[in-house]
DNA sequence: ATATCTCTGTGCTTTACCGAACAGAGTGGA
DNA sequence: TCCACTCTGTTCGGTAAAGCACAGAGATAT
């Protein structure tokens, strides 16, 4: 199931000689590397590493891992985003958490559990640096940089979650929706989002009507425009203006908890 | 603030001799040393820990930690019951998770972060075990059973808050009732639950007459008796049998990550 | 160019829940 | 014993969202 979808394997020694400083200014389609956990390792760690990481292209709609299947890989999103959702027993779903290049899908492997009662899913589409997960569990026992980064990075992933749980509870459609938007758009470096109403209605767990009504309010507030599975942000202001304070939480936190990697 | 609670200290010398297996024989009342988590430490971590644990006191509606709050300590209840919940802006409220006697209460402060943007507020009035924090952290970062047991009741915790979100999406008050009440009633070892109806109402993040509402086709059914502020569970099954899965799901997998001590 | 399929938009009815207002029942204090 | 208070039960609109049905617009295939 993990082969599936490798097409670019990273080679070690096309990037041995990079250092993080000359990484950073780098622009990205020259050099993928951008993940924010990875980044923030120090050189020492990143470059024993480096040697076991492939990256892989994340077609949409791929599934990562279903609820209790083995955790043979760890991926750490760059430009894609994944997904985590609960599919119920009728057939309906709804996201838990979203994770782009600021964190590692799979954290169950490193707390203990081997797995989760979640399916992980590509989002929206682009690649990611997928890891073996024995070579992430003896970075991870060295208890050095990397269990800390880790355990902040699931602590800020907890927030997610329970933000999420708060929001499903007292929102409006028209809310999640702004939410969902920011959510996604903090996780790409761009402004337009590849993804249908039907799929957004899954993430949110609402009927596609709804998704289509939340969204064609925000269309005609100039926030957005939208066409056959294309989403273009014109005014993010403006939804940062119309969101529920869910948003900001989960942002805030997460910036608190894992600052940008330091300039070197 | 932490120490407002505070009635009784759990003497050392009292127990010092008490083995594990000992400790397993005895009934509640007399020794109230029961969380799982403590109980599932090998003999030298736990008596390590032993004398740097205070029993104290937790009466209802005490707040253990604020948003954002220092954790100067650690709890881990053994007869009470703590929810996770998050406040919003507007006053209203919503349940994240429960920690009963399977857990800890302070899971920021070893995944790394130090606070969360929640309350943690006492919902069944008992006692917990009081550790300070450096001394968990002292316990945590020798890299042993501590540690493992810790995340992976981390984990069940996630477990808890992604079902919470799922849960508040997809379900009704009636089969929300039901999960919550069994949910508790888990952590407690009776049959009965000291809670009014408005106490129940913030947990679920709907309102009291909701509950009283939901709560009455229960009471009709003949699965509860409810009188003022005290819920009796009498058909146990019954409420199974009408929950949504959720409850299903997170029992499960809490079983799963967190098995039973070992009779020693 | 035509047929087909996917995606989006709209219009119903029904339902679950909210908000507010109020009544009675049990409890505890003066 | 009476009063005040807390807790529970009930009622009556109002509203957000579900469920269902269907129409049109844009893409894709043959």
């Amino acid at each position: 199931m993990d082969a599936g979808g490798v097409t670019a394997v990273f080679k070690y020694d096309k990037v041995k000689l990079i250092t993080p400083n000359q990484r950073l200014l780098m622009t990205k389609p020259d050099n993928p590397l951008q993940n924010h956990l990875l980044n923030s390792l120090p050189v020492t760690e990143y470059e024993r590493l480096l040697p076991h990481l492939e990256l892989i292209e994340m077609p949409l709609g791929k599934v990562i891992y279903e609820p209790g299947g083995e955790l043979n890989y760890v991926y750490f999103p760059s430009t894609c985003i994944v997904s985590l959702l609960y599919v119920m027993e009728n057939g309906s779903s709804a996201e838990i958490a979203v994770i782009g290049d600021d964190g590692i899908v799979g954290v169950a492997l490193f707390m203990g559990g081997g797995s989760m009662p979640n399916r992980a899913v590509v989002q929206s589409a682009g690649h990611a640096y997928r890891l073996r997960g024995h070579q992430l569990m003896k970075e991870f026992n060295q208890f050095g940089v990397m269990l800390h980064l880790l355990l902040r990075y699931t602590q800020s992933l907890i927030t997610q979650m329970a933000q999420t749980a708060v929001c499903n509870r007292h929102h409006t459609v028209d809310q999640q929706l702004c939410r969902w938007l920011l959510l996604s758009l903090d996780r790409l470096s761009s402004n337009k989002l590849s993804m249908t109403q039907e799929l957004i209605a899954n993430m949110l767990g609402v009927r596609r009507e709804g998704v289509t009504e939340a969204a064609g309010k925000l269309q005609k507030a100039g926030l957005i425009t939208y066409s056959r599975g294309l989403i273009t942000v014109l005014d993010r202001p403006g939804l940062e203006q119309r969101v529920c304070e869910c948003y900001q939480v989960v942002k805030t936190e997460s910036d608190r908890l894992l600052p940008p990697p330091p300039a070197y």
